[in-house]
DNA sequence: GCGACAG
DNA sequence: ATCTTGTCGC
């Protein structure tokens, strides 16, 4: 009898053995520690996919405290790299790193759309972006990759910590961003630490399941998509 | 062998 | 991520 198989073509195996190498080169630059100071400035960071072959990754920037947006850019480009789960940075860091290029306002912390160390080989693409950017960044998924934890109390605020599914060490934080919904997955990524990265996703929580930065870069990569199709 | 698998 | 209708709960 068959056993089961994720859908799509299996990755190849001489790819993840050289990205592999190349991820954990990488994360040997990676650091966490404390913020410089108290960040003006923080971005949001996103991509979507208008076509299997196209990428649009998104920047805004917003004001602290305030959550005010200051700025927002895209960059959309062809991808080559195909999705293969723990080496989602290969695909999307391109053509991310294009789309910082033209921020005018260059922002203290960024926050990503996806998760830092609460990863396999802890480089999730948030650590990737930092240590690609040397810059402080922490990640905010919405799912797990890696890692096992308690549920937290239902109420938001209520937080539960995200163990390494073999050594127990502490990976990120499972957040309830809001009453009864699924909750946030927040790890650092480069330069930043889990308490400046669990401290700027309260902060920038307004309501919603996802805090501004990433629920904002989320919106506007909806809206710059469908410009792109048009045009 | 079995389960898991960000976006 | 992306393709999609109706439907549940506050």
């Amino acid at each position: 009898m068959a056993y089961y198989r994720p859908p799509g073509p299996p990755p190849d195996p001489v790819l993840v053995r050289e990205l592999t190498e190349r991820q954990q080169q990488m994360r040997q630059q990676v650091r966490h520690e404390p913020l410089p100071g108290e960040p003006r400035l923080i971005a949001g960071c996103d991509s979507s996919f208008p076509t299997p072959d196209t990428i649009l990754s998104v920047f805004v920037v917003l004001q602290l405290p305030t959550l005010e947006l200051v700025e927002k850019v895209y960059s959309y480009g062809p991808v080559d790299m195909p999705y293969v789960p723990g080496f989602l940075s290969f695909r999307e860091a391109p053509n991310v790193m294009e789309a910082f290029s033209k921020l005018k306002n260059p922002p203290d912390v960024i926050m990503v759309d996806g998760h830092g160390i609460a990863h396999p080989r802890r480089m999730g693409i948030a650590a990737h972006l930092g240590v690609l950017l040397d810059m402080p960044t922490f990640g905010v998924a919405k799912q797990k990759l890696t890692g096992r934890f308690t549920e937290p109390g239902t109420e938001r605020g209520s937080i539960a910590p995200l163990l390494d599914n073999k050594t127990d060490e502490v990976i990120g934080q499972v957040i309830r961003s809001k009453d009864k919904v699924l909750p946030l997955f927040v790890s650092p990524g480069h330069r930043c630490d889990q308490a400046a990265a669990t401290r700027l996703t309260l902060a920038c929580l307004r309501g919603y399941k996802l805090p501004e930065p990433t629920r904002l870069a989320d919106h506007w990569a909806e809206q710059f998509k469908k410009e792109v199709r048009e045009a």
